[in-house]
DNA sequence: GTCTATAGATAGATAGAC
DNA sequence: GTCTATCTATCTATAGAC
């Protein structure tokens, strides 16, 4: 991995783990092993790193779309499924996005409301169903804040964001399409 | 309402509208319009802060259980209700410490978390259907998090988070109950 | 209770050596 | 590309006048 993207993963981290006010240029450059002037070489502003990791949230919001087409995924499984993986980069990238995005113009808020639209109508496409792809996206978010709030542990068994929840999630939705298709 | 509550409520808006790094001391006290001094007699330290919006949210959520159980709510319908409204004291405390919380020590995700638990045991309490009342939870949240997204516009009628979309939820949820119990 | 003044630490950022 | 040294602004907090 390249230095500069050890760079910006260690501001991400520092953000979820540490909160954004603890996310500091000297933390960063502490917490990766580099001086303030190595670190600002490669981002020359602390916003620098924001829009840098923004730029990422975005292209990995596409490779997710394209894996998930290109795998044959069905998009409201592959998203429920996708999105209780918080030890992902596509996760972690997001959670950390959403952490900072009051301080920031409205570029952040912009590329988070792209990407929810985006698996949306992806959704949408598949099931044919606004409200209920709106009902997926909604429990996605949960699990997401949820995942947050247990210290986002991988894999975990929480009563609110674990691998067995999300099978009964998929096992409710689908109950539920049967009865909105009938 | 007191000067200290008013310094209160400051710091909360300006944690959910610029960000944690933005609610400085400096900027509670301006924002307030009293001096640093001044904000430092009530709150001798930024820590106090974080600790009276931890207690003044369990307050909070104390009371509106107690309202929702005294005024005959059901719970399912009420915790969807209350919290589609992004004005409410009660959701912009929660959001606030939702914010805060990774830079906390464990107090205030324990907080999140009891009251989190708590609405979750009413909700069961009702339906008697765990993982029911873990969608209800779930989609709660992703509510929050979606009216964040868009500022937090009360009374939004966003695809996400508005009035309207909280009556399809209510329907999906009854047509769900309908299927479970039969 | 509220203010001013100020201390001491830390923030983001620049300059220039290597 | 990475470092040290340093500047300036800002942050939290204290002291003490009113």
């Amino acid at each position: 991995m390249s230095r500069r993207s050890k760079l910006l993963e260690t501001f991400r981290d520092l953000v979820l783990n540490e909160g954004e006010r603890a996310a500091t240029l000297d933390a960063v450059a502490a917490t990766a092993g580099v001086s303030k002037g190595g670190l600002l070489y490669h981002f020359g502003s602390r916003a620098a790193l924001v829009d840098a990791l923004r730029e990422h949230f975005e292209q990995l919001v596409t490779e997710d779309l394209e894996r998930m087409r290109d795998e044959g995924h069905s998009p409201s499984s592959w998203y429920l499924r996708t999105t209780v993986d918080y030890s992902s980069e596509l996760e972690r990238t997001m959670a950390a996005l959403v952490r900072i995005a009051p301080a920031q113009e409205g570029e952040v808020r912009d590329a988070l409301r792209a990407a929810r639209d985006r698996w949306h109508q992806a959704i949408v496409d598949e099931i044919g169903d606004e409200q209920m792809a709106t009902v997926i996206i909604l429990l996605g978010d949960g699990i997401a804040y949820n995942a947050e709030l247990e210290g986002g542990v991988a894999g975990s068994d929480s009563r609110f964001a674990g691998d067995r929840e999300v099978e009964h999630l998929e096992q409710i939705i689908a109950g539920l399409r049967t009865i909105r298709n009938a």
